[in-house]
DNA sequence: CTCTCATATTCCTTGACAGGCATATTCCAT
DNA sequence: ATGGAATATGCCTGTCAAGGAATATGAGAG
């Protein structure tokens, strides 16, 4: 159970920026620190959110700890958007473009 | 060009509601209001948020404007959405790889 | 024009959070 | 045991955003 929410998770840029380092390979807080040029605490930091999030999953390698991506978590963000997937799927997208011309174009003469 | 960054628009939950709701129909901000139990003065904000996001439309009615959804945003999420997908795609192969090898290999032992 | 309804904007207070800094913890090697 | 390297935690401060209350705007009815 995640302590945290996904939502506020990602809404970080720094967050994402690491999800986005963690997508290629696995990597230490050092590595991190040195890509991301934060402070090492901060750096700990966000690492700990994303964990609690359960974004992130620690590999212990002596005193080095490994962070790596846990991508099952963002499958409940493609659930989320399934919806409004929906919704630009087909011709809507191009009714609204022709909604929203008409909307701002007040002299149209519309009845 | 949207003034506001998507993610953050989407993490709050009243947010999210809202885009829920407009999800079905377009809606006033006076049924918004009694839906969400929130003051209006809140809700219009937060209508203002989205809009800035351009996540909503706004079509004037009078004295009375009234909220659509404007789901082309979020495509950007999906788009962002995609290398993770690819890899929860590959986490659940190897899953399967696995899980076959122990219904060949019974004994094999785990951790 | 004035009154009223629907909505937007402003001000205020409060809480959450990011970043910088100092310090504590943990693990390994000697 | 002790020292040092890698990482985590606590404290402080500034910033930003949400919610509440009061007020301003705007449009239609009469």
């Amino acid at each position: 159970m995640p302590t945290r929410d996904l939502f506020s998770a990602i809404a970080d840029p720094t967050r994402r920026q690491i999800l986005d380092l963690l997508c290629q390979r696995e990597m230490g807080v050092g590595e991190l620190v040195e890509t991301l040029g934060l402070a090492q605490p901060n750096v700990s930091k966000h690492l700990r959110t994303l964990g609690e999030a359960d974004l992130v999953h620690v590999r212990v390698d002596g005193p080095r700890r490994h962070y790596r991506l846990r991508p099952e978590r963002l499958r409940e963000l493609e659930e989320w958007l399934a919806p409004y997937r929906r919704m630009w799927a087909d011709r809507l997208d191009a009714l609204e473009r022709h909604l929203d011309q008409l909307d701002d174009d007040p002299d149209h003469k519309e009845n």
